[in-house]
DNA sequence: ACAGAACGCTACGAGACCGTATCGGCGCAT
DNA sequence: ATGCGCCGATACGGTCTCGTAGCGTTCTGT
């Protein structure tokens, strides 16, 4: 593992880092080079060597801040696979910084184009990695083959997204559960136990 | 019908659609008086004989925005009423300005306690609407008493927020419905038509 | 040790925005 | 007509923020 980092490193990680910390604090709006500098310990001419201005230095530290997609998990069974699907989802974007930095991203994305694609680009991440999971389960013969993917993830991701940031509640493992057996019993998938 | 107005009623209305037309266009943040002030025609200085900040104009433009309530429909079927109240919902609210403002609203309500206050209202305001339609299709017993109220607005209110939110679409009267079906097969109740 | 690169500090210009002061003009009622 | 209240226009002080300049200091590789 290379741990050496050289001090331009170090320094342009500080940067990002109190970034960040403040995007998730004050929004994208509200954030000022001047608090980051003093955040980071960095002086604020150091940052402009580094970054060429407010705008490229948000959009990289929120580039640097994306969530690690988790392994996808192919245990024979629909359901399992969505709940760990979603459930290492929820804890890798909605807890922690990421989850705090969401709304004033998304509110600033309809007015940045290059932030615009950034969210977009996370957003499209996200529900690949859902409709993977599905599509294999359709393979499978699992659910039918006429299947709406698209609504199917709209149907299970959305629950969790508007818990989180419309309710502004913690995304539970019981409601992500309680999400997809919903969303299954339509389909007749098997659930582990009848309630 | 009182359609008297003042001149100061006049102006003051001009300056909240103004308001309103601007948050919505580029958010609560980059709203500046001195713009309010060219869009409405009317000057900055009576601006402030009418608003004592630029914080309380916002807070009272939005809230002379909040959407009308549809007329809650009592049809007898869970599943007619729902979708009836979900539509309609989402055309109050989705549709227009109010949809174009929510991102913003709800990113500075994470720091404006006032605007917080606000927006929380109006969030609660809508779940209590699809609540009273569940909770008389329970009286009816049309679901069982033991029903997760909360969990089931949320499963039903989600996919369209997330649709209109993250997504940037429009929210359809066929995913309305979809949303709608699929929640409720859970829970055995008669759809008209099979798919 | 030494040269060059990277960093910190202070200061600065420019622009945006807030909120206020001042004064002149228009509308409305009696 | 006239007095009063409301409005418009300009200008201003103050603050905040961006991004840059200049210069001394510290670090890094050799």
């Amino acid at each position: 593992m290379e741990t050496t980092s050289t001090r331009s490193e170090r320094v342009r990680q500080a940067v990002l880092d109190a970034t960040t910390d403040l995007v998730a604090e004050v929004g994208v709006e509200r954030t000022t080079i001047d608090e980051i500098a003093h955040r980071s310990g960095v002086a604020k001419t150091t940052i402009y060597r580094h970054f060429a201005s407010k705008q490229v230095l948000v959009v990289e530290a929120v580039h640097a801040c994306t969530f690690i997609i988790p392994a996808v998990t192919d245990s024979g069974s629909l359901r399992d696979d969505l709940i760990s699907c979603f459930s290492g989802m929820t804890k890798a974007s909605y807890d922690g910084r990421l989850g705090d930095m969401m709304l004033s991203l998304m509110d600033a994305a309809q007015r940045d184009p290059e932030l615009g694609r950034l969210v977009r680009a996370q957003a499209d991440q996200r529900r690949r990695y859902a409709t993977e999971v599905i599509e294999r389960a359709v393979a499978r013969g699992e659910l039918p083959d006429d299947v709406d993917v698209d609504v199917l993830v709209t149907l299970l991701a959305g629950p969790l997204v508007y818990t989180k940031l419309v309710r502004r509640q913690r995304v539970t493992d019981e409601l992500v559960a309680a999400v997809v057996d919903t969303v299954l019993a339509r389909y007749a998938v098997n659930r582990p136990v009848a309630s």
